[in-house]
DNA sequence: ACGAATTAGTTTGATGCCTGAACTTATCGA
DNA sequence: TCGATAAGTTCAGGCATCAAACTAATTCGT
């Protein structure tokens, strides 16, 4: 029961703050006027809060509004383009990604470099990547206020527990480079960038399938995380009972049956490019390939529908070029094992992000907390950028 | 994300109260230092908040502390015998309940009636029940501050839209009784009475076989609900594709292999208790039955865990009756299907409420809701109470 | 037996933040 | 040019917390 905090003057500040900022950041080009009646805080308090977002440069004042009728015209205030940025880094198997984006969410920068990461020294070349990153994000005049790190397995409050596609157990990226990281699965960074910049639904789970599969769940515009921070985890379940062994160990995983290695093998395809050109020309192999990957995954996600009542899909990833040839397969396992889609039907779409998602919801959660906890960030990054700048 | 409201000082008295209260609800015996030191908040700001308390009758003065050592015993406060009681009300298939608690769960009394309520003059009898009920308590001499009713169904934001084994399709029980009630799903409650009186763990899966299977999931010490309130439904979850066809239309239902009838018709029983009898005298037909519905169980219960990453697994009902036949396995079939076991075992837990766990939360969920709100009791409650008596 | 030390609980003044109302500024329409 | 309308600011008032001083009760040492 205990765990809750003693709240005072200041709590309040912290919760009008990050919704008046909240508001700002959904409707762009809003006056103070319009976002106390959006807020429903006085316009005292509005004018007071604006005024300290704009000091912490996280907000900017813009053009007079453009409105017909009499009146005065409000001043415009928007989310500041000279603000905090978000830094973000994926660590996948065969490459290393970045992305930098201001607080609207806009990309500033993105930089691939393909390398096989399963090697001893992925954490020098990481390390570089992330020293190079930071040196064009000086050349733009910004300032970096966090970094967000995707991997491709279980984190655990900081620490990758198990990521057995890269070979990493129970390392700790921030001991290991030195630095403060948001660390996190890089599915579930992956599904929080297509809340924030995709299809804008509230409620839907996010598949994509890249070397392992993985899931993000996301209900009531939050991440669900599980006890322990392994909630979603698909790729492990078992979708055919005595189906051929899996490398975790087990038989029939999800990610064995489902997964872009076995498509490839089973459609005979060298590349996910290959297969895309295959299936565009109607080749028969192909097309039972991902048929009957579309079946596996189907009894996959049919849990996580009938368990968690998600009404949407949304496949991102590889299995987003797939989604045309997915999608009939799909939809009809699901309807044949979620009860429910008889009188509400689940919904299946093809995410507008491409691989790109989980470096960008790394970059994102950065910029997220801080729109979160203005006050936070004010109190912790400002004065000290402020002293080492001012003196 | 907007759907937050403006914080105001009111905000964190309300947060505060609640902070206090909750302490005070934890430790029962404390006294305002000790509460100053649980809570974080400053001796003055507990005394005034207590204080408030007191009035509201929600918490009461005791006996001076007993302690070795100088200085001045302080005066202990806890949950007042005579604050505001919730009553709970259970609508089964084959009978209805009641049962009501003072604030700190303890229950006043409880009763149940045998009746089949798959019968249209429900409701008449549920009005006459719950008017016993009120009798009883105002007999008592407590004040009833709010009704939770429990049903066998699927419950969205207080209304049942399916409770299939009582013929029930979209009914507003508030609307047919004229009265304010807390509706939700008897799995549900049953889960919460176990977090709030069980064994006090903060993650598992309560799951409770009767006539249909319904399974409460806990997390952080939070009932999940799923996006539209249907999380957990297990019931109709396929466990056996291709079995036996079930009520509901689909085949192999979780329900159907391993609910209370299927049992009892492998083993010959007519009634649980002559299947425990027969378990203990050892019966080869009643093992097996269990042993095979504890086989789908653990396919069904997988899922959950697999997905949510559920530490323990809670038998309540009839389910909670069976448990030493049921564990071995269950558990076997968990450690087969779960991935995660290898690092991290699921434990398996009989609950040690009996069959009278949904009541116990409906009407825990009433006083819960005090607990998390006193001011806005205080607010509701109080003023008309007062009112209605002083003049 | 008595005072120092210790702990509980109350009182008081200060601080911070929101609110409501009055006030200033800007713009349109007649 | 004046009046109506809307945006934004200023200021007194209220409320809840906090820190610190103060009162109250009890033990321990001498």
């Amino acid at each position: 029961m205990i765990g809750t905090r003693p709240a005072g003057q200041h709590t309040v500040r912290q919760h009008n703050s990050a919704l008046v900022l909240g508001a700002i950041a959904d409707g762009p080009g809003t006056s103070r006027a319009g976002l106390s009646t959006a807020t429903g805080l006085t316009k005292a308090t509005v004018s007071s809060v604006v005024d300290r977002l704009i000091a912490a440069d996280l907000v900017a004042e813009g053009e007079p509004e453009q409105r017909v009728g009499p009146g005065r015209r409000g001043t415009v205030v928007s989310l500041s383009p000279s603000g905090p940025h978000g830094l973000g880094i994926e660590i996948g198997v065969d490459y290393l990604a970045s992305c930098l984006v201001d607080l609207n969410g806009t990309v500033r920068f993105e930089e691939v470099r393909y390398a096989d990461n399963r090697t001893p020294q992925v954490f020098h070349r990481v390390s570089a990547f992330l020293r190079k990153a930071r040196k064009r994000a000086e050349a733009l005049g910004v300032s970096v206020c966090g970094v967000g790190v995707a991997v491709p397995g279980l984190v655990e409050s900081g620490l990758v527990r198990l990521a057995p596609n890269l070979g990493w157990r129970d390392v700790d990226l921030a001991d290991r480079l030195g630095e403060a990281f948001t660390v996190g699965n890089e599915a579930n960074f992956a599904a929080l960038a297509e809340l924030w910049h995709g299809t804008a639904l509230p409620d839907f789970v996010h598949v994509s399938g890249e070397i392992g599969i993985g899931a993000g769940i996301v209900l009531e515009r939050a991440l669900f995380e599980g006890v322990r921070g392994a909630g979603g985890e698909i790729g492990h379940l078992p979708v055919a009972p005595g189906g051929p062994p899996c490398s975790c160990g087990a038989n029939g995983c999800l990610e064995r049956m489902a997964g872009q290695e076995e498509i490839l093998r089973l459609s005979g395809a060298a590349t996910v490019d290959d297969l895309v050109s295959a299936l565009e020309s109607g080749s028969g192999a192909a097309l039972s390939a991902v048929s009957t990957a579309a079946g596996h995954l189907g009894v996959g996600l049919s849990t996580v529908v009938n368990l968690m009542d998600v009404p949407a899909v949304v496949l991102g990833g590889t299995y987003a070029r797939l989604e045309p040839w997915l999608r009939e397969p799909l939809l009809a396992e699901l309807e044949r094992r979620v009860p429910s889609t008889a009188w509400s039907p689940v919904r299946i779409l093809r995410s507008p992000l491409g691989t790109g998602a989980a470096v960008r919801g790394a970059a994102g959660s950065v910029i997220r907390g801080v729109l979160a906890d203005p006050e936070h960030y004010l109190t912790t990054h400002w004065p000290s950028d402020r002293d080492a700048r001012g003196r």
